[in-house]
DNA sequence: AACCCTTACGACAACGTTTTCGTGTTGAAA
DNA sequence: TTTCAACACGAAAACGTTGTCGTAAGGGTT
């Protein structure tokens, strides 16, 4: 078992001083062919890596980004994920991933732990819990500290920083849109309770599709789900007696527990009853029938949100650039729970 | 913007050197109780927090983890992450998640990455192609520099370090006798080519089960997938003219995309054929027939894992404790793919 | 012979901590 | 008054790097 070379071993067996090892190893011109070679050599046999954590704190900055989400197991975030990882790989950086399982304590552990140093920027969608507290200290703080910033997703108004975030309320208008084109007289919605950002701003889009084709918005065929963990009996439950003939969730999830329900009831999807998700998930590709969904491109949102942080990380010292906030389109696929 | 206060700006605030701010803020009997409080105070207003990396450094330790994953994407994986992140946080570690995508040259590189200085020890699935160009120099060069290395599913019986497993063989043999009692006669297989590790032990298992009820092994509806991406095409089409009554899958997409053949041919499941598949994902709860399947139960064997590593990352220097190889109960978790 | 310019390298500081080992000041015991 | 322990603090080293600066040796020019 031999531990990690460093600069100051091979020194000491080339008999020669640290600065020297270091400089031929970078090359410098000041450090002579010969010794160079003899350097090299040596360096590469005794397989010499720099230790990072050392070139961290000498550079005080870490070259890895931290990545902060509410639950992995969202397939909507390791597709995020993987957009970050490839331009952040690619720039030299490395990623670190931690999750906040929604809760607002661990949210704020984690950005505390990375932010001492093993992190130069935070690529972060916040946990459920922040967004019902409303509570960000640990955003304005580490803002404060200079260290940037990009929500996507799942991000908050009041805090001043970049963001990538998809037109919720658009995406959403538009599929409810193509649900009246279908010949829908009658449209419920499944969203969440309304402090979860992005439900609130699909139930709005779902509301002003309806205004805008003049239908009157129903109460009744509306559910705002309080407990992702008892979803399906509640779905089940809310839709029976309903008479829908459209449907919009706003997740892969909602939308199969729906269809599921319908299926017990004994209609018919699509021909009784259209069904439209969000999020391109496994699970719409698979099911039977297939999801007709909005597609959130979350590839392309972790490459867009890495690409801004990492924008503002080598942005000049003085040069205080504007916050962007950029959307990314979405695409409805059209499936089989929705007639053509 | 004000950047992270240092022990050295306290100290100058507070005209004292350096060592008695370390100290006092870690209540060091030596510093009088006045000071102490002094500097406690001051530290807490400007919210004092240690620099990580220079612990790291100093100490030659980083209390992280890393975690390297062949794809993210896979539910499973995303399951054992969780167990690993409950435990390590638990402990006062971190954990930083890197995916190979099935790539080598990915996993080496990240490896490299994380060995010089960013984490203490690995936990590692490997990917694909490297048990395919059996290359393992990268994993026997960080156990050389004497870092813990913890493998789970996918792993090397060459490399002798702790591993979490699951009994493939004994899982698969267990699911294709529940088909073999269900008074299935003719039961395929549809299996990923052997250099995957786990392929080779369920394929193994599968032929155990039936040499063990003198069914002979018919080559000819046993299938190897070569290219995950066209699967489905592939399983299609090998599934023609088989008159099956039986399958077993060693993964939930080759369940579903053979429930999607049979039922596309006009057969049902588990009426006409019985289908069981592996690893409990989302897909096989919530598809139509839901999927008999084996679950691995990959929360408890992340927790497995990590606690093996931080053991041995706390183990005493001197003493070697010999390698373990766990392995995780599987269950057989029963739905409407079988018949009753 | 006196001077200067290269060449080739080493010493040292710095990044932020912790810890060991001094050391100056008390107060009390002899 | 001397001696010595207890107390309260500071200096310095160490972790592994990089980069600035200093400098010795050598060779060339007057």
């Amino acid at each position: 078992m031999k531990k990690k070379i460093t600069l100051k071993q091979i020194a000491r067996e080339l008999d020669v001083s640290v600065s020297t090892v270091s400089k031929a190893l970078r090359d410098s011109i000041e450090i002579s062919e010969d010794t160079r070679q003899k350097i090299k050599a040596f360096a590469k046999l005794y397989n010499y890596k720099p230790n990072n954590i050392a070139l961290s704190l000498k550079n005080r900055k870490s070259k890895t980004i931290g990545v902060i989400i509410p639950e992995i197991v969202h397939h909507f975030f390791t597709t995020v994920i993987s957009g970050i990882e490839q331009v952040a790989n690619e720039k030299g950086y490395h990623v670190i991933i931690c999750m906040s399982n929604n809760s607002f304590d661990k949210e704020v552990i984690n950005m505390e732990l990375l932010a001492n140093g093993s992190t130069d920027g935070f690529i972060l969608s916040v946990a459920k819990e922040t967004q019902q507290k409303q509570d960000y200290h640990h955003l304005t703080e580490v803002i404060n500290q200079g260290m940037p910033l990009v929500m996507f997703d799942r991000v908050i108004e009041e805090i001043e920083c970049d963001k990538v975030i998809i037109d919720d309320l658009n995406a959403t208008k538009k599929a409810v849109q193509r649900l009246i084109d279908l010949n829908c007289k009658k449209i419920g919605l499944i969203t969440t309770v309304d402090y979860v950002s992005v439900g609130k701003l699909r139930t709005d889009g779902y509301v002003q599709a309806l205004r805008e084709n003049k239908i009157s918005v129903n109460p009744d065929i509306i559910l705002k789900v309080e407990d992702f963990d008892n979803s399906e009996e509640e779905i089940q439950a809310f839709l029976i007696g309903k008479e829908l003939d459209g449907l919009f969730a706003v997740n892969e999830h909602f939308a199969i527990y729906a269809i599921k329900a319908f299926l017990n009831q004994g209609l018919k999807v699509p021909e009784d009853v259209s069904v439209i998700g969000f999020t391109n998930g496994e699970l719409s590709r698979q099911f039977i029938p297939s999801l007709t969904t909005v597609s959130q491109h979350g590839v392309e949102m972790g490459a867009k949100a890495a690409t801004l942080l990492i924008k503002k990380l080598e942005s000049e010292e003085g040069v205080e650039e504007p916050y962007e906030t950029i959307t990314i389109e979405t695409s409805l696929i059209e499936r089989n729970s929705t007639k053509r």
